[in-house]
DNA sequence: CTAACTTTGTTAAAAAAATAACAATCTTTA
DNA sequence: TAAAGATTGTTATTTTTTTAACAAAGTTAG
């Protein structure tokens, strides 16, 4: 497939996921001002084959020059306009617990434009907190606000048993995609992209592999 | 293959990723009270192929009745204990800055058996706090705590520019599993397992499926 | 300027993963 | 107890993903 390819083509899922490690070698090349790097080079520190690494990028566009490899600025700038860096996200996130406050806190989300315009919680102590310049407000306000501004994305981390109804909540609001922490399958609209971050279940395949190792039983293929 | 196989044999990454999710269902499943479910009924809820679910645990072994399907409480007790999930695993956390704290305060790692005996930090504010009854101490005495304690996994919190010495130190220190936050990747000995949780990765490949969304190009295939 | 290298983008082949198919066999019902 | 129905475990097929191969095209050095 290539990126003249008619409209309907597909990138497949396991494409994209490779894209933000990309992104991050890139932008670790350019942090260290480094001007050209070769598909081979790359894929080298990446761990990956060179096959794949150019494959990928194929889905995109052609933005290499043959001979000479990729202008290390060049590439990073596609990489992030694919990715949508190239412009902020406004996001919002319901439940200001301890995950939560982590995640609002964190200052390389806003330097690379996601930017927090707003934070929910049912319980008082986390309520009128100030949390790197945003003031949590009550949840029941959640809906009104949506009304009023355009967000992009909700970061849910609240307890599992009540993702569903904030999810409901954001869905109804417009927002068009929902960031998940809590470790439940959430149903939403088609039209409305849910992206679960899998902390607990991390844990569960790295206590795998640390039970099935140096056995000569059940390893691991890659 | 079959859980019959010769030694050597190896149990794909993808599939061992799906695992954690049944688990998630199966203990789901056993809180309603639920006695018995077919893999039909159970890859329904998941979102999956009976194929692939029947498929997957195949793997491991014969956990069904024909004409009958699975017991909840049998299949949940073998996935837990492919899983590891039959026995305690002590972990150490390094970096209890805001995500260290909150994954230190998560509740449901201590009570699937994940047991945190300790934490440490470089500055003085978390240095001496009592995080659930965890004492962070000073990263130095790091070193000289895994030469006393039998510790099997290292949890690091710790920003990405000091992730790798810490590693090291873990490495040496002889834990057998790595579980990390930082946006690194890490270079460690092949009998050391690496997990990485990503976090950021996640957010960027949401942000990827809003930007190409709705246009009828590059839509994404899962 | 030319020839020897290098490296890309793309097509082809191989490997891995997902799905389908179905015989074997257990359950349920009568 | 027997017959009908359900569901597994496994093998076969299809689809997806990865890797390899290579012509085309640009770079570099003399
Ligand atoms: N902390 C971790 O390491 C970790 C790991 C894996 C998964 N998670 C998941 O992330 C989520 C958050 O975890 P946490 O450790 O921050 O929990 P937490 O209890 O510290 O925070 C949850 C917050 O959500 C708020 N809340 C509850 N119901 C709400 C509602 N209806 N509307 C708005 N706010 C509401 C609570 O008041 C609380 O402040 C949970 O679903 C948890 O399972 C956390
Ligand atoms: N918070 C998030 O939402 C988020 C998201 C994605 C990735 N991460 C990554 O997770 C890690 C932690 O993030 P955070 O938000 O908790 O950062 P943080 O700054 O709040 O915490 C980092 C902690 O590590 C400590 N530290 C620094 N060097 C150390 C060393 N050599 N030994 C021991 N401790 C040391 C600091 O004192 C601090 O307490 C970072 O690598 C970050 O990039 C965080």
């Amino acid at each position: 497939m290539t990126h003249n390819d008619a409209p309907g083509s597909k990138i497949p899922m396991v494409v994209i996921k490779r894209l933000p490690v990309y992104q991050r070698y890139l932008s670790e090349l350019q942090k260290k001002e480094v001007e050209r790097i070769s598909s081979g080079e790359l894929a080298a520190k990446i761990g990956i084959t060179a096959s794949q690494l150019r494959h990928d990028l194929s889905c995109f566009g052609n933005f290499g020059q043959q001979g000479y490899g990729y202008k290390v600025d060049d590439l990073l700038f596609e990489v992030n306009k694919i990715l949508g860096l190239d412009h902020n996200i406004y996001m919002v996130l319901i439940g200001a617990g301890n995950l939560g406050r982590a995640v609002l806190s964190y200052p390389n989300f806003l330097s690379r434009g996601f930017i927090f315009k707003a934070a929910f919680d049912q319980k008082q102590p986390p309520v009128n907190l100030n949390i790197e310049g945003i003031l949590v407000q009550p949840v029941r306000e959640l809906e009104s606000y949506l009304k009023e501004q355009l967000i992009d994305i909700g970061v849910i981390t609240t307890p599992a048993a009540n993702a569903q109804e904030i999810a409901d909540i954001l869905v109804a609001g417009g927002v068009r995609g929902i960031w998940n922490f809590a470790p439940i399958s959430l149903k939403t609209p088609e039209n409305v992209v849910v992206e679960h971050v899998h902390i607990s279940e991390s844990l569960l395949v790295l206590s795998y592999q640390l039970c099935h190792k140096g056995f000569g039983r059940l390893p691991v293929s890659y």
